[in-house]
DNA sequence: TTCTTAGTATACCGACCGGTGTGGTTACCA
DNA sequence: TGGTAACCACACCGGTCGGTATACTAAGAA
């Protein structure tokens, strides 16, 4: 990838999640990463997939971040996902899932829904492997099923209401799920 | 409120809600209701009014619809509540939190987000009551929060995934949370 | 030295955006 | 009978949308 086309995808990623992806021009995203329409069209071809690579580009980064948190921690590392999840160093934060938010508003026939859906496989997959690690005695699928539907809600909920504490709260129900050695079923 | 505008607030409940609120123009609003804009800008003024009005119907619509279910259930009411928020008759279906979903799409400072708060808000109090009613011994305001964050993870996930039994997740683990005798704190 | 790559600048395209204005047609109501 | 409210049809506005075309420049490689 060009310079400036790296450039162009860093601008698209912040502009898209922070104001929404149908709210967001290319003519917007060219200008505000300092190149011109033409070249942002000679990188990426279309908006469609210049969406899809921020979505791809978002992944990756935020998974390579939370793999390094994982690879130098103690366990539960089920925790350790948790935190990653709903705090993250100047991503994910302030407007929640750019994930979910882009899956509000894409039509139904856009190729960047199967990189969010696998996205979010990719997430429960990973949570069922720490899980199983951190309380191997019990059903660890289900448990982590269960903290999954927890992660999401906190997020969903992070830019929209006020008290900010849900991230805690969410690592801590997590925990106790962890500690009480069922799974609520 | 008069018929033609009754007919173009349906219509942009259906349409907001199918096909995202930014991707919808006032102008299809207006054709599919069999209206002319001039009768939409009479009635509503301006789109963000409308999207306001939108949300605000959508809410009472389904507040009504769940005010009617619990009159006649018995308990654990909680549970009666979970049900009516992942399935209704036509409505909350397929598309996942028409509330989420607008947050995720309006610019900060639109009123929507407003009513958007406020929804979440009366269903957090709403569910915070039943909750005291069927399990009055344990944390009920514990347990409401933790089941409140079971119910967005999995309203949010409908229409992203293939497996719809989230639903019946949730509502399983709302249950064993009911009669676990605490919260899980 | 020539050819390619990665850019620049700028103008343009048809289509659609939210929103307005004019004028006419019903129907009901005082 | 006159007025008003609730519509219709339609044309128009400035601006923005995603996307394209033309022409030019600087740098590196053959």
């Amino acid at each position: 990838m060009t310079p400036a086309g790296q450039r162009v995808l860093d601008v698209a990623s912040r502009l898209f999640y922070s104001d929404g992806i149908n709210a967001v021009g290319v003519a917007l995203v060219a200008e505000t990463a300092g190149v011109t329409k033409k070249t942002l069209y000679d990188c990426f071809g279309s908006k469609r997939k210049l969406v899809v690579d921020y979505l791809r580009h978002r992944h990756e980064i935020w998974w390579s971040h939370l793999e390094q948190r994982l690879s130098g921690a103690v366990p539960p590392r089920t925790l350790t996902l948790v935190e990653a999840y709903l705090t993250h160093p100047d991503l994910h934060v302030n407007r929640g899932c750019a994930f979910l938010n882009a899956a509000a508003e894409l039509p139904a026939d856009h190729p960047g829904l199967d990189v969010i859906r696998e996205h979010k496989k990719a997430v429960r997959t990973r949570l069922a492997e720490l899980v199983a690690e951190d309380a191997p005695a019990v059903d660890s699928e289900s448990v982590a099923e269960h903290i999954f539907l927890l992660i999401e809600g906190a997020i969903a909920h992070i830019g929209i209401d006020d008290h900010d504490n849900r991230a805690q709260q969410a690592r801590q129900l997590a925990a106790a799920l962890l500690n009480s050695g069922h799974g609520d079923r």
